[in-house]
RNA sequence: GCCCCCGUAGCUCAGCAGGAUAGAGCAACGGAUUCCUAAUCCGUAGGUCAGGCGUUCGAAUCGCCUCGGGGGCACCA
């Protein structure tokens, strides 16, 4: 839309380049905003002021020179104003809107996708939890903005996949096969200590019940070394699919599962190693290996092998990233809960230790989540077992309010996740608020069906009886929707989203009050229904970005 | 000590690729229901944008410093 404003604009100013009014020794960059009130038109752009210097003229000169050269009525420009200090500010013909307002009507799911991304292949990684536990309600933000922003990421243009990276290599995996191991002894009699550092969680005890159920007695008198290989897949093959389950229920999936252990396997690290070591950005340093990483503004070097000859898992992830590169993504984007940002900057130093530019690389510090009942903060600690789990908080709010409340605010701000507050249904949970509107839409459409009320097609549609200036508004608001799209993609904040819908709502929640949509008056009717079935699939489109349902009847 | 995030109305937060009079919800106060869903709407009140300096025609927005809150600085993952 605002496209079309721009071109207005460089059309005018390259007529008063033409007629010797502005010298333009090169062409100003054309920014076309909404002013921050509606009244003053629909477009609005500074480029009168940007330019002052270099034509070394006031703005409000140059303002009414470019404005003397666009032509009125042209692409459904209504008039032209210069106001302020010298913003031009440009009011569209009702024509212009209404007609957009068709296209996206056409378009229906699709509306609001663009092609920003330009079929750019990206690959987000997110979650990314160790298989040692089930998933807590710090990493439920992470998944509702990873999956949220992958949504947003498509609809802007970009060839987007997901990815899982499943940590099932290491100690905390020996420790998780130990637990189990353990808990296994215990649970058939046997009286020993368990370790504070192993994990206590109750779900290690279902698991260990498990392998009883299923192979009795038969791990009770071998050793260790041969029993911990058992547990450490069973309970990590347990808790994947516990995992999955989860996410699934949070309505978050992957394409694809990628495992550490495969790196190993295919001598994808070691490979990793060579590579950087022929590159000279490795060297043997106190029996251990280290990456160089402090040649790439990183504070230190890293160890990658230790002196036991073990690999860090620092190590498996350069090899990770390589391996992402080499799948063809062009972008790569990692979704980390804030406690890891000390990890960024080796991150980077291995992309440009690889070769490659570190901006195709980006990682989304996702800040903490306090989670709260009635204004108390709930305790959180993996270790003791006591923390409030992903599917705990979701089988007590919903998915809906759950995955609302994880996108509502900007995932650079802590987040005070108030268990009451997301269960009541008031505006201050602002779920419900959207979702109704969208519910009463429906019941209005439901209304007009029972009274026989027929619609026209789309192309036959006569809309110029909306010509209330809330109606109006309603529409351009409908018509940002896109745009919002657009922007949230480029800045990787979901959190637009949710308050572009919250505004769009209730501006309709107003409307609705004030205004009858069914009435005697059968144009008016039929064109004011038209303009709340944009309404519709404006909403319905948001929240699918955000994989938040929106209900028919409430 | 170094690094990251945050500081905007009583509370929770938007706004920040500089732009016109700083917004919303909640809480407070006062109203609206013969009529399509009151899970709604309308109105009133509420501000030293933490503080200072700087850049600029113009700063909540950019830079530097200070203060306050949170998090992190492993041959853990």
């Amino acid at each position: 839309m605002k496209r079309a404003i721009k071109e207005i604009i460089e059309c005018a100013l390259s007529k008063a380049k033409e007629a010797g009014e502005l010298e333009l020794a090169q062409a100003p960059e054309v920014i076309v905003e909404k002013p921050r009130d509606e009244k003053m038109g629909d477009f609005a752009t500074n480029v009168a002021m940007t330019m002052a210097r270099s034509e070394r003229k006031n703005p409000k000169v140059i303002a009414e020179i470019i404005s003397r050269h666009i032509e009125s009525g042209l692409n459904g420009l209504d008039s032209v104003e210069i106001a302020g200090p010298g913003f031009l500010n440009l009011k569209m013909s009702s024509n212009f809107f209404l007609g957009r307002l068709k296209d996206a009507v056409k378009q229906q799911n699709d509306f609001g996708e663009s092609n920003v991304g330009q079929g750019i292949k990206i690959l987000i990684e997110f979650v990314s939890a160790n298989p040692t536990g089930p998933l807590h309600i710090g990493h439920g933000r992470g998944a509702a903005v990873g999956d949220a922003l992958a949504r947003i990421l498509k609809k802007a243009g970009y060839d987007l996949s997901t990815e899982y990276y499943v940590n099932d290599v290491g100690n905390q995996m020996n420790i998780l096969g130990r637990s189990t191991w353990l808990r296994y002894l215990e649970l058939l009699g046997k009286d020993l200590e368990f370790p504070d550092d192993h994990y206590r969680g109750e779900y290690i005890k279902d698991i260990a019940q498990q392998a009883i159920d299923h192979s009795g007695k038969e791990y009770f008198d071998k050793p260790e070394e041969e029993c911990v290989p058992f547990f450490k897949e069973l309970a990590k093959n347990n808790i994947l699919e516990g995992i999955k389950k989860d996410l699934t229920d949070f309505r978050v999936t992957f394409d694809n599962w990628f495992s550490e252990q495969s790196l190993y396997k295919d001598n994808s690290v070691e490979g990793a190693i060579e590579w950087l070591r022929d590159k000279g950005h490795v060297y043997d340093k106190d029996g251990a290996v280290w990456l160089k990483s402090s040649a790439f503004e990183d504070d230190k070097d890293r160890v990658i092998v230790k002196q036991t000859g073990e690999k860090t898992y620092f190590c498996s992830d350069i090899a990770y990233h390589q391996n992402k590169i080499r799948r063809g993504y062009k972008k790569l984007i990692n979704l980390m809960g804030a406690d890891h940002h000390g990890y960024v900057p080796r991150m980077e130093a291995v992309l440009q230790a690889m070769g490659y530019d570190k901006n195709i690389f980006k990682i989304l510090l996702i800040q903490f989540v306090s989670l709260l009942r009635g204004g108390e903060k709930v305790s959180m600690s993996t270790r003791s077992g006591e923390f409030e789990t992903l599917s705990d908080v979701v089988g007590e709010v919903g998915v809906d309010a759950a995955r609302y409340y994880f996108l509502m605010r900007s995932s650079d701000a802590h987040l005070d996740f108030d268990l009451e507050l997301a269960k009541q249904e008031t505006p201050e949970n602002p779920v419900f608020y959207i979702q109704y509107a969208h519910a009463r839409i429906c019941s209005i459409f439901r209304g007009a069906e029972e009274k026989g009320i027929s619609f026209p097609d789309n192309d036959s549609i006569d809309l110029s009886p909306l010509v209330e200036e809330e109606e109006l508004s309603i529409i351009k608001a409908v018509l940002a929707f896109p745009e919002v799209v657009e922007k949230s993609a480029l800045a990787l904040e979901v959190h637009r989203i949710s308050h572009y819908l919250l505004d769009l709502v209730s501006r309709f929640h107003g409307y609705y009050s004030r205004h009858r949509v069914i009435s005697d008056d059968v144009p008016l009717t039929l064109a004011r229904l038209y303009l709340l079935d944009g309404l519709r699939i404006t909403i319905r489109n948001g929240f699918d970005l955000m994989g938040i349902s929106v209900p028919e009847k409430m």
